[in-house]
This record gives C-alpha cells, structure tokens and sequence, in this order.
DNA sequence: ATGCATCCTGTAGTCGCTATAGGTTCAAGC
DNA sequence: GCTTGAACCTATAGCGACTACAGGATGCAT
C-alpha cells in the first residue's frame, strides 16, 4: 500500500494529476485511511501508469481508460486494441506533414531576414 | 467597410474567434454601426489575417500580436522578427523529433497486433 | 408584415493539466 | 508531550485558443 506521494513516484504522475484523475474518472476512486488519505495498491499503480504509458503515446484520457479497461478484460479484443493504435499513429503522421511544412515555411520566412535592417521579408510576407 | 461575417470570410478568421480576439485585445476594438454591429475597413481586415497566418505558422497569440505591431512599426527590427521565427521554428523541429519517437514507437507496438487474438502484445507493453 | 440571415452579449464547455489558498494529519526529533 | 515540517486534504481558478450555446436584436428581401 502506498500513499498518493509514492503513488506518484512509482507511475510518473503528479499527486496532483493523480487526484484529477480520480475526480475525473479516469481511474477508479482509491482507498482510504481512517483519516481520510488515499492509499494505493500496487495495482493501482500500475494504472497509474499504464494510463502514463497511454498519455506518453499521445492517447487522449478518454481513449487511455478505454484501452485500460480492455486491458483488464481477459477477452480482450486485440483488433481493437490495434485499431486505437494505428489512427494514432495516423494522427501522429499527419501531424509529423503539418509540422514539416511549417518548418519549411518558416525556413523560408526566416531566410532572408539579416539583423539590423528595418526592411523585413517576413513580415512583408505575413502582410500581403 | 465590412460586417464581421465578410470580414471572417475576407480573413479566414471565424466570427467567434473574431469577438474573442476583440475581447482579449489580440486586436483593436472595431467600429461600430449606430445599432451596435462591428464594421471592419480593409486595413482591420488585413490585421486579421495577418494574424491568422501567424497562428497558422504556430506562433502563440501573443506572440502573433507582437509581431502585427512590430510590422504596424515602420522601424520594425528585422533581427528581432527573425528570432521570433528562429524561435518558432526551433520549437515545431522538437515535436517533429518527438513524434517521430511517438510513430516508431507505436508502429512497434501495433505491429505485432493480430485481428481476433485476444493475446494482445500491444496492452502487455502498455501494462509491463 | 413576415421570415430568415446575421448580428449582439454573456456564459459555459473543451483538453489536460497546473497552481493556489487554506486547512488537517503524520512522523521524527527533542 | 511538544514542536516542526513534510505530506496530505478540498475547492477553486487559471492556462491557451478557441467553440458552442442561449436568448435576444437588427437588417433586408419578398
């Protein structure tokens, strides 16, 4: 058992995050002690931080406490699981373009600008 | 002279966006006719969309405004725009990096994934 | 005069936290 | 037993950049 300090350790959550979570249910409502302090059990833990792995993924919360309730069912449907994982991907893809032609944009924008003078192509550019 | 709708559609700036930049002061107060309704010259169009761009480019509002008054300067710095984009574009060449991470990861993760198996390699990384 | 598009204000919701205020509880050292 | 300080608690507000209502006023064409 743990208490939300440690919880936090062990998963790589804030207390913070982790109190959201919980209010937000996104994870199930922890124990408590006598006095009102959450307790943490290893498994709890590793919800924790199975949905940390999720968010690291890039998984929005909803689709994390999806991914972790199939988790949790021994049926789990691993087309299912895949499918999450592959419009994500997608997603990260198309983000990846969108990000590459910004950066040429601005490589270009960027280019021509020299310190010191009042003439300045990028915000010529930005204008017309 | 134009009605916010022909100013959103002149700038691509949406109405409500429009009215949010006005209540956050990203841009000026507009005019207005004598029953209330905002009226936008050629020029408070052009702000816009020069706003617009800055935002597509990824660059914060605040930093979208700074850069409209910079050019609205006619002894704008050319180096101080330049290193807003050098900025700028340090940033989106990050999240290219960390999604690249991201996609590789998750083509791992996906890849092993089968239709119908309920023995799933994707939730056991996730879970491990 | 009617109807419909467009406009207005004000407020709340989105996402995923993060921060703050103001309080309680626990554990260690003296 | 007492004090101190860390860790905990709740509740609320703020971030960024919108978006989406609700409930009403106005403008214009038929």
């Amino acid at each position: 058992m743990h208490a939300i300090g440690e919880a936090s350790r062990l998963s790589g959550v804030s207390v913070e995050t982790i109190r959201y979570y919980e209010r937000e249910g996104v994870i199930g409502t922890a124990e408590r002690t006598a006095s009102g302090r959450r307790v943490y059990t290893d498994a709890a833990v590793g919800e924790l931080r199975f949905i940390r792995r999720c968010r690291d993924l890039g998984f929005p919360l909803q689709v994390a406490r999806k991914l972790y309730s199939l988790s949790s069912e021994n049926t789990a449907d691993c087309g299912e699981v895949r499918a999450f994982g592959v419009s994500q991907l997608a997603e990260v893809k198309t983000k990846i373009v969108e990000l590459r032609k910004l950066a040429s944009a601005l490589e270009e924008l960027t280019a021509n600008c020299a310190e010191g003078s009042t003439n300045c192509p990028m915000l010529d550019q930005l204008r017309s």
